[in-house]
DNA sequence: GGTCCAGCATCAGAACAGCTTACGCTCAAC
DNA sequence: GTTGAGCGTAAGCTGTTCTGATGCTGGACC
C-alpha cells in the first residue's frame, strides 16, 4: 500500500523543485526526504525522480503520481474535518493567515463574530505564499486576494471561495496614463501588490518607475500626500479617506477570498469562520 | 495525519464483527489489530469501539470515520492501479478468483484470450466468500454470479460489473410447485447456490426436503439422473446436455459479473481480463 | 581553470513504531 | 462451576525512519 506521508512528500517536491526546499517546508532533514523519496520509487516501481543538474526533476510518471497523491490526501483531509466535526463543535484554536490589510480591516470585527469557545490565532502573510504554508499545515485557513492582472491560486491542494470583490483607486485625479512619468510607490517585490501594479502599468503601456517599495497601505497613502509619488490602492485600504490623497477609480478589481486545503471546508472551525466572513457586508453603502 | 492502514484495519472490523476475525482475515495477531485500533482511536480523539459482552461494536463515529477510510483507501487503490498501468502492460500474475461452474466452463477458453504475459492463477471460490478475499487483497479479481432471490454484493469496497444473465432449471419436468414433495440435491449450506434454492422454494411456498449437498453441478446432474431427487441448476451448469435429465425452464435468472476493489479497474491484468469476459460470447445461439 | 557553494545520495547510529508472545480478565454457553 | 472465545496489556524483539556526518556533482563566479 501507496504511503501517503511518502505522497505528501512527493506533492511538495511537485511544488517546490528541490528536495532541500520539501524538507525546510515540512520541517525534515533533506536526508530524511531522498531516504523516503526513494523508498516510495521502490514500492512504486517506476523511476520518479532525475538528477538534472544539481536538482532532481520528476518523471511523467511522478507527475500522474502526484495527481493521485492530490487525490488521497485530499480524502484524508476530509476525513479529519468529520472527525473534528464529530469530536467537538467549532472550538479550539484556529491558525488564519490574512493579507495585512485584512488584518487591520476585516478581522477585528470578523473574530468578535465567531463563537466564544474559538481561538483565532492571526498571522499576517502574503497571498503569494498562503498555498505553500496551508499545504505544510502551518496554516488551517486563509485570507487572501487576487486582481484582474494576477492568475488566482492554481493550486489543486487549496480550495478557494470568493468573499467580495472592491475597485481599485489611484492616488491622483488622473488616469493611469498620465502618470506614467510620476514616481511610483511599489509595494516590495514578490508580493502580490507589486504584481498587480507592475502589470496594470503594462497593460496601460508603460513601465512604472519605482521610488518607493512600502508594504503597508496606510503608510503609502501618506507618502502619497505627502506627493511622494502614485500608488494604486483597493478600496477597503483608502477608508477611511486619507486626508490629501484624492483618489480616481480604475476598472480594476480585487477580489478577496477565503482559502483553506482541499476537503477541510467540514472542519467546524473553518467552517464557521468562513461563514463569518461570507456574512460580513463589508461595503455597506459605498 | 491518519494512517490508512489503520483505517483499513477498521473497515474490515466493520465488516467482520470481532478483532480476531480481522486478524485473521489480515494475517496479524488478534493483539495487533486491538493495538492499531487503540492507536486509531487516540488519534482520532473520539471513542470508536466499545465492548459489548465479548465482542466490540463500533460507534457511531466509527461508522462515520469506516466511510471516509473507504473513500480514501478507493484512492489508494486508484493510484496503485495507476502505476501499474504505467510500468507494465497486462502481465505477471493475476489472481483470479471463480465460482466452480465458471473455472470449468468459462475461463479455459478466456484465459487463452488473455495477452501472452499476463500469468492468470484461478481459485475456485464462492461468491459468498469473494468481497472478503478481495478486501483482504488474497484476490485481485473474481467472478461471480447472484440471482433473483439473493441481494448482490453490497460491499461498498467492491465494485461489480455484469456480464451476461441465463435461465435456472429444474431437473425435471414438472413445475416447481409440483416438486414440493421431492427430496431435493442443495447445495452446501452457506454458498450462494444453497441460499437460492432455498428462497426460490419458499416463494413458491414450500420449504425443500434435502436429501444431499452438492456443490458440483456434473455430479448433481448425475444424480437428478439416478433419480436421487430433483435440483435447480443453472444454464451454464446443464451444458453439454446431462442424458437422461430433462430440464424445465424457471422464470428464475442467474446474472454472472466481474467483481473487484473498488478503483483497482485501472490496472491493466484486471482491465485486459475483463474486457476478454465482456467480450466472450457464451451463449451464442440458444 | 580553480574555487566555492548548493543540492543530493549514502552510511551509521539513535529513536521510535509495530509486531509477536505470554498472560490475565470478562462474558456467554453448557 | 467449568470451559472457551474474545479482548486488552506488558515485555521484548525487529524493522522503520529519523538525524548527523561525509562525499560527490554541477553551476556560478572570479
Amino acid at each position: 500500500m501507496l504511503d501517503p506521508r511518502k505522497l505528501r512528500l512527493l506533492r511538495e517536491l511537485a511544488h517546490r523543485g528541490t528536495i532541500a526546499a520539501v524538507a525546510e517546508a515540512l520541517t525534515f532533514t533533506p536526508s530524511a526526504v531522498s531516504q523516503q523519496l526513494s523508498a516510495l520509487e521502490r514500492e512504486a516501481g517506476v523511476p520518479l525522480l532525475e538528477r538534472t543538474g544539481r536538482t532532481v526533476a520528476l518523471t511523467p510518471a511522478a507527475h500522474l503520481l502526484v495527481e493521485h497523491a492530490q487525490a488521497v490526501l485530499e480524502q484524508l483531509e476530509r476525513a479529519e474535518a468529520a472527525l473534528r466535526a464529530l469530536t467537538e463543535g467549532p472550538r479550539g484554536p484556529l491558525r488564519i493567515g490574512a493579507f495585512p490589510t485584512a488584518a487591520r480591516t476585516l478581522l477585528p470585527p470578523a473574530l468578535a463574530g465567531l463563537p466564544p469557545g474559538l481561538e483565532p490565532m492571526v498571522t499576517e502573510i502574503d497571498p503569494a505564499d498562503v498555498s505553500a504554508a496551508l499545504r505544510a499545515g502551518e496554516l488551517d485557513v486563509a485570507l487572501i486576494h487576487e486582481y484582474d492582472f494576477v492568475p488566482p491560486i492554481t493550486d489543486r491542494s487549496v480550495e478557494t471561495h470568493a468573499l467580495f470583490s472592491e475597485a481599485v483607486f489611484l492616488t491622483q485625479r488622473t488616469s493611469l496614463e498620465e502618470a506614467r512619468d510620476d514616481p511610483w510607490i511599489l509595494a516590495k517585490p514578490g508580493t502580490l501588490c507589486h504584481t498587480m501594479t507592475i502589470r496594470a502599468c503594462q497593460a496601460a503601456g508603460f513601465e512604472p518607475r519605482a521610488r518607493h517599495h512600502l508594504d503597508d497601505f496606510d503608510t503609502v497613502l501618506a507618502f502619497a500626500a505627502a506627493g511622494q509619488g502614485v500608488a494604486l490602492v483597493p478600496e477597503l485600504a483608502a477608508r477611511p479617506p486619507h486626508p490629501g490623497v484624492r483618489l480616481t477609480p480604475l476598472p480594476i478589481s480585487r477580489r478577496t477570498l477565503i482559502a483553506f486545503r482541499r476537503g477541510y471546508g467540514g472542519h467546524p472551525a473553518v467552517s464557521a469562520f468562513h461563514q463569518v466572513m461570507a456574512g460580513m457586508t463589508v461595503f455597506q453603502s459605498s
